[in-house]
DNA sequence: GTTAGTGCAAAGGTTTTGCATAATG
DNA sequence: CATTATGCAAAACCTTTGCACTAAC
């Protein structure tokens, strides 16, 4: 549950966190879409609040932030094995896929021989088979 | 030479957007950093021309716009052959190194067959040889 | 009780936009 | 000369911060 989770991250356990862990959970989710459907729940939460518990969250490890776009990201909990997404665009659908490319990297590439890899980001971008029939 | 690629994307040639082009050629730098160097030369130049340049160059394919950090982005010249980014967290510097991921991608992952690849942005951050020395 | 978290409103940084003017093809 | 680009200022957008108040440990 959350209140572990949170307790063995040493964070104080509020209601507003367990509600916004818990959002988190159903996707990837941006801070806005986390708000939203948070206050359903708690109609007084701020947006603040979700920012700085994304923040505390992520720097605890238990949450990774997402880079789909350009403008602004998106949260996931820390999965427990590698993945990466794709991200369509024609229908901004995003699928997981599971790869070890950080071993990748790290067993084949000289430049990364010498390099302590804290975290390794894949975004690949294209269009997913439904939107490529679309287009022809 | 700038005026060449420029027509060969369909864009007018105007002195703002050579200079623009050439300084982005100096390396992985933002938006800012870029204006920056470019008004030493065009102290009128705007800051507005800088961001629809950047927004054109991208376009056009030309220029490839890179996510660093978090907060603002980084652009460089497309270039010819696929690499990616090592981010060092503890001086900033950015090592390239090159590897076709999007290939291994395509041909290792079962999610990816059906899908159309336009692009892979790969970050990987940690901390570069030196600055695993200094740390410890 | 002490410390950490919350809500609100205000500010911050980056990027975009509207509009009149200027330059390109 | 029609069209596209520029500069300036203002707005938009996402995120962070200051401060008084409240809740957790």
């Amino acid at each position: 549950m959350s209140r572990k989770t949170l307790n063995k991250a040493g964070m104080r356990v509020t209601s507003q966190r367990a509600l916004i862990l818990s959002i988190i959970r159903q996707g990837h989710l941006d801070a806005d879409e986390i708000y939203r459907r948070a206050k359903e729940q708690e109609p007084h939460l701020s947006l603040s609040t979700v920012y700085r518990t994304l923040q505390k969250l992520k720097g605890s490890g238990l949450v990774d932030e997402l880079h789909f776009d350009e403008s602004h990201h998106h949260y996931e909990v820390k999965p427990s094995t590698e993945h990466h997404h794709l991200v369509c665009l024609g229908c901004g659908r995003v699928t997981e896929f599971h790869q070890p490319l950080s071993r990748i990297i790290h067993e084949n590439v000289p430049e990364a021989k010498g390099f302590d890899i804290a975290e390794t980001e894949v975004r690949v971008t294209g269009y997913c088979e439904s939107c490529r029939k679309k287009r022809k």
